[in-house]
DNA sequence: TCCATTGTTTGCGCCAGAGCAAAGAAGCCG
DNA sequence: CGGCTTCTTTGCTCTGGCGCAAACAATGGA
């Protein structure tokens, strides 16, 4: 009960409570199940049915999604306040990605009966959850068009700024991805290698426009931060 | 007036109208307003203010976004009975991609108020368009990974049996793809050029798993035909 | 019928980027 | 502190696929 206090200040800026009163926003996220997913544990697996509608209240997960020969792109970080898989339980699929938690996470979880009932209840939330959803295509749609026009610096450009734009904070040199981030995850990001990204990271910083670490700044075990002068970056 | 019953038949399996008894979808369709737009006219361009949610009532468009560079990715074909430009009105984006009738194409557009009222008036014109949004991202997802993670002989293929699909046609010797479809539209579609779909296409053509012409099977301006016999391909 | 236009094929060269291997570097744990 | 694990870097090689150029093919219009 003492908890209920952080709830709110947590979740106060979510995507899915916009234009919902206090009182309704509470019931909306009291109907739902609190979860605790552990770092690195996996929330749901690509080719589970979809069971549940995802609100992260707190950490980070990221969606990834196979191809039969095993091979990974990231399709999305899903950050505090932002949902998940609402396409795949609306349509009774099987969730077309994988979640795992990059860091302790929190999370809220309603099954179809319950969003649906949250949906015809709260208006807004329907209009919010479509909203979302929206935003999404249009990522999309900007992504694949660059994965097949652009060449890879472009796109490794575009994946930190990206990132950036949802996880960075500025400081006084630049501005910080706070969140564990490996040349292996940019290059699932963008759509190359381990080993393209790690020789055009070097290239920038040797040019003065990153600097990449594992320094203490970023206090996750693989505190890799990434400073971005942005002046230099005119993507 | 005497146009009336050729809407319902042409328009009758669309994805809008599900659930919908035949007067309402009678009073959905007059509330829209039909455009006859010529080939190879543009309906509406990228950049353009979102105004029009677009049914195809008969004939196809090419929705096609370009980067800055000019570079080119075709983003889908809307066939009969298909929705497009929702997301765009929705949200009061500008379109983000540009719409071109690759035949002949009869339209319904609905601008936003009136879709707006449609949509309290029948809530199952609203579930037909979140189902089609829906399933566009799906698709959008698994086309990213396949551009991300697949070669581009693999790519073809897919762009192919997509389009197939979506706009084949059966025939003694294998299925036909009946509409415009030229070499640079296969590399838009499938992110890769003009020259590398040509030798690939070759390739297949000597192996005995496609054929492709100009012939009259197709009564477009192209003419161009894909058989492929779908036990050789197993993708 | 002939010419202009539009689309297709194919040879050739080149290079961006993949992938392997092996050596660092950083963090973790006992 | 030392050894293990995880992540990163970089040299080297190789090739998939791009892109030019030029010839060829089909269509449509005058």
């Amino acid at each position: 009960m003492n908890a209920m206090p952080n709830i709110f200040d947590e979740t106060d800026l979510s995507e899915i409570f916009k234009g919902l009163a206090d009182q309704e926003y509470a019931d909306v996220l009291k109907s739902g199940r609190r979860v605790i997913i552990p770092q690195k544990n996996i929330l749901f697996h690509q080719g589970d049915p979809a069971v549940n509608v995802v609100l992260v209240n707190r950490g980070r997960l990221k969606l990834t999604k196979l191809n039969e020969q095993g091979k990974e792109v990231i399709l999305r970080y899903i950050s505090t306040g932002e949902l998940t898989a609402a396409v795949a339980v609306l349509k009774n699929w099987d969730y077309p990605v994988t979640a795992e938690a990059i860091e302790k996470t929190e999370v809220t979880l309603w099954d179809k009966p319950t969003i649906l009932h949250l949906m015809q209840k709260y208006p807004a939330v329907t209009a919010n959850l479509l909203n979302t959803i929206l935003e999404r295509i249009d990522d999309l749609q900007n992504r694949y068009l660059e994965v097949c026009t652009e060449h890879v610096n472009q796109r490794i450009a575009r994946t930190l700024l990206r990132i950036m734009r949802r996880a960075g904070t500025r400081t006084r040199s630049g501005i910080q991805i706070d969140m564990p981030l490996s040349r292996q995850n940019i290059a699932d990001y963008a759509g190359t290698t381990l080993y393209t990204v790690s020789r055009t990271l070097s290239a920038w910083e040797k040019k003065g426009w990153i600097k990449s670490s594992r320094e203490q700044i970023c206090r996750n075990r693989m505190k890799i931060c990434y400073f971005v002068r942005s002046a230099d970056c005119n993507f």
